[in-house]
DNA sequence: TAGACGTGGAT
DNA sequence: TATCCAAGTCT
């Protein structure tokens, strides 16, 4: 009779040796940040870092703390504040969905950050990544924390394949049968997992020589083969829509009164058509308001 | 589920 | 110079 699922690597023990031993000294990850941000201090920093590299966030990290220190602080700030607080850190609808986040947890619960994963996930901006990362960081509970380098070290050394496929349900169950049963080991094992794909098994030229799986690694063990799964083409950014509102949100970010003449918005932008739709867009996304002839950030 | 959504450093 | 890539979420 064979078992119904084959058993789970046991990459928990050298995995945790090796985070131990040589791990990023990075803010989150200090004793100090928690006892004076708690979770409000992971869950922002989970914000900042979805989709955005770790070396830029960490200023701006910094900075927004010591501005807004707790979630009821920063309910009581403006839209066109945390915009503006936000600055170049990209994807700035981010910084609208922690400030709504902010005003749901000082709502709906007291002004602390909810440990239940489901009440996480019913926050604005937080999805299946952050709500865990939140819970298993800032709480210590276990859940499978799953982004792009858990998938990829999954891929790799358990699947054998170069690059993870598109991200799915499936990948929580993959990596909840990889966790460690006790709540702390599995929140290092979480993190192991994440730095080991953003410091050795990295997407492109992976360092095979200094991981600590080289000897269980299905991947390498075959041959380190293109398995030709590879990602989505990221849209072409020059020339895109994604371009104009970007240069309309710098231009209003970076106006004195904070406010421009309607015509004068990046008035000589090559495509007019282009620039009145990152205009309305951004209206309708909640990150610029026109008033009277002028765009503005939102009040 | 595929596509939209910023920004800047690395290759 | 062009493309890739980064601790995702929403629609």
């Amino acid at each position: 009779m064979q078992a119904i699922s084959t058993p789970p690597p046991h990459l928990s023990p050298v995995l945790a040796d090796w985070y131990r031993s040589g791990a990023r000294d990075l803010p989150w990850r200090r004793p100090e940040f928690h006892v004076q941000f708690g979770a409000w201090g992971t869950l922002v920093s989970e914000f900042m870092l979805q989709q955005t590299p770790v070396n830029r966030v960490i200023p701006h990290l910094e900075a927004w703390l010591g501005r807004w220190p707790t979630p009821t602080a920063m309910s009581t700030a403006t839209p066109a504040e945390v915009v503006m607080q936000w600055a170049n850190l990209g994807y700035p609808r981010r910084a609208l969905w922690l400030h709504r986040a902010a005003i749901e947890i000082s709502e709906r619960h007291g002004g602390d950050v909810p440990r239940d994963v489901d009440a996480l996930l019913a926050l604005s901006g937080i999805g299946d990544y952050t709500a865990r990362a939140v819970a298993a960081f800032a709480f210590g509970d276990r859940h499978p924390v799953v982004d792009t380098n858990t998938r990829r070290v999954i891929a790799r050394a358990v699947d054998g394949r170069s690059q993870p496929g598109p991200a799915a349900r499936r990948d929580l169950v993959a990596m909840d049968a990889l966790l460690p049963h006790a709540d702390d080991e599995s929140a290092v094992f979480n993190a192991a997992m994440m730095e080991l794909g953003a410091t050795v098994c990295t997407s492109r030229a992976p360092k095979c020589d200094a991981c600590p799986l080289a000897t269980q690694c299905v991947w390498l063990s075959s041959g380190r083969p293109d398995t030709g799964d590879g990602r989505r083409r990221q849209a072409r950014y020059e020339g895109s829509d994604r371009q104009a509102r970007g240069a309309v949100l710098k231009a209003l970010r970076h106006s004195d009164a904070g406010e421009i003449p309607l015509d004068e918005v990046i008035h000589d932008w090559r495509d007019g058509a282009q620039r009145d739709r990152a205009i309305d867009s951004l209206i309708a996304d909640g990150l610029a308001e026109a008033s009277e002839q002028s765009l503005r950030l939102p009040h």
